[in-house]
DNA sequence: CACAAAATCTCTTATATTGAGATTTTACCT
DNA sequence: AGGTAAAATCTCAATATAAGAGATTTTGTG
């Protein structure tokens, strides 16, 4: 239990480069890491030939080349993407929105394309931004469709976001609330994740479980009641065939 | 020389994931690598637990959510992407055309930020994607500025493509035509890299040395040969700005 | 060109890693 | 569901690998 293996140790050092701190000299990584100095340029070295890390001049670190080139190949390798691009084209020429598409990785959901026709969008949501967990309609839609194995870990785990945003104030609650969700197969959430923006959004499923969700994101003065509806359905159809097209054959 | 350490067997891994065979089951990896089963499930337990590698429905294993993050992270991060955004949206609404910084690895190119305002862009340059090290005219407006160490090997590393592109026959016509280059500032090339596509591109330079390269890219039929020199103008003087911009305090 | 700081090297001790085979878990098919 | 085949994980002794202190080289800077 927490064995301290080599590569771990190593990969360790990446998850110091955040969005706050995206710059480390060797004398700052030792010393959070509490790795000694002859061990950590070893590490060093390996993530540098590797590309995942760059030196800067100034003697700092950073993520590489590697890193930016491995997303391009995820990008293109993700069914997912492709299947989606014509959809979120097509909702964002209908509306003045931001349609995306939100894969669901267990432990967090990010986003892995979007496009946007707003002029001024409500908010952006490029790929790679992490999504709150148990916020808004995404997330909502992503958890009416899991398994109660999986769902109630869940629930307690984000019991206090789940209740802020109103979904229910018990966990009984919270279950009857999803089922309404997935019966009609949307969700719809208003300015939980950014004040003033409205989100309409339905899961992709495979094989009935649930992979990533389709969103739509407008902003709050552009939807009433009735244009809310007509583009949670088209949002809910786009689902189902970005699912069919994107986990047919290639799986 | 060729000292086998874990981490560096463990990131190699890594390198097999590619455009043409972007998923890999554990059979495949074992037989590729040379690792026995118990050994390369190590491995992949240790990339999958820190999201670099995920798994598929169908025991198959694809590039996972960390590369997706970090790139994001590795985006927000970089100054040049955000010093070079705003020239780059007023280069695309000038001309029909795409704008893309290339940022120079040493022993790669990828473009990290580009914009398009073409209806149907000639040729897409979206971030991540790699570029010929020797072809167009981004690699020669870096080139042109590399110090004559770090060139030589260069150009007889690929002479042929050199030779093909019409940069010169011999290395010393090379390095002539890469000196006028200097002295303009900027690089010109016509379908080197994708038929029918004009490249005009200018150096971005951190302390004299070239880490990346504007480029402005534009169908052959919209680019008359004075169209071309005002266009190069702007590009030479949006990279000074950019550069100015990027490397200012931030480093 | 000299100085200080940063990065790398050396060598021994201690430790993590390896791989064959057994064992458990998972996935699939009827 | 239930049984079977395949896939993934575990065990343990032998062995190769990593860690660390301090010396040494390299790099960057005035």
């Amino acid at each position: 239990m927490g064995k301290t293996n080599r590569p771990d140790k190593v990969l360790a050092v990446l998850d110091l480069f955040s969005e706050t701190h995206p710059l480390w000299t060797p004398e700052e990584l030792m010393r959070e890491l509490g790795y000694t100095r002859p061990t950590l340029y070893r590490y060093l070295k390996s993530l540098r030939e590797s590309g995942l890390l760059m030196s800067t001049r100034g003697g700092q670190f950073t993520l590489g080349p590697r890193v930016v080139e491995m997303d391009y190949l995820s990008r293109r390798a993700d069914p997912l993407v492709a299947a989606a691009a014509p959809h979120l084209a097509r909702l964002t020429a209908a509306y003045p929105c931001t349609a995306l598409i939100v894969r669901w990785y267990g432990d967090k959901m990010l986003c892995v394309v979007s496009q946007s026709s707003a002029p001024n969008p409500v908010s952006s949501y490029p790929r790679g931004r992490p999504m709150p967990m148990a916020r808004g309609a995404i997330a909502r839609s992503i958890m009416a469709f899991l398994p109660k194995q999986q769902l109630m870990p869940l629930i307690s785990r984000y019991a206090i976001d789940l209740r802020e945003v109103g979904t229910g104030e018990t966990p009984q609650d919270i279950v009857m609330a999803l089922k309404r969700i997935k019966r009609a197969g949307v969700a719809t959430a208003f300015g939980e994740v950014t004040p003033g923006a409205v989100g309409i959004a339905a899961p992709i499923l495979d094989a009935n479980y649930p992979i990533a969700s389709l969103c739509v994101t407008i902003a709050g003065q552009h939807a009433s009641g009735e244009s809310i509806d007509r583009i949670g359905d088209e949002v809910r159809t786009a689902a189902r065939l970005i699912a069919a097209d994107a986990l047919d054959d290639s799986k």
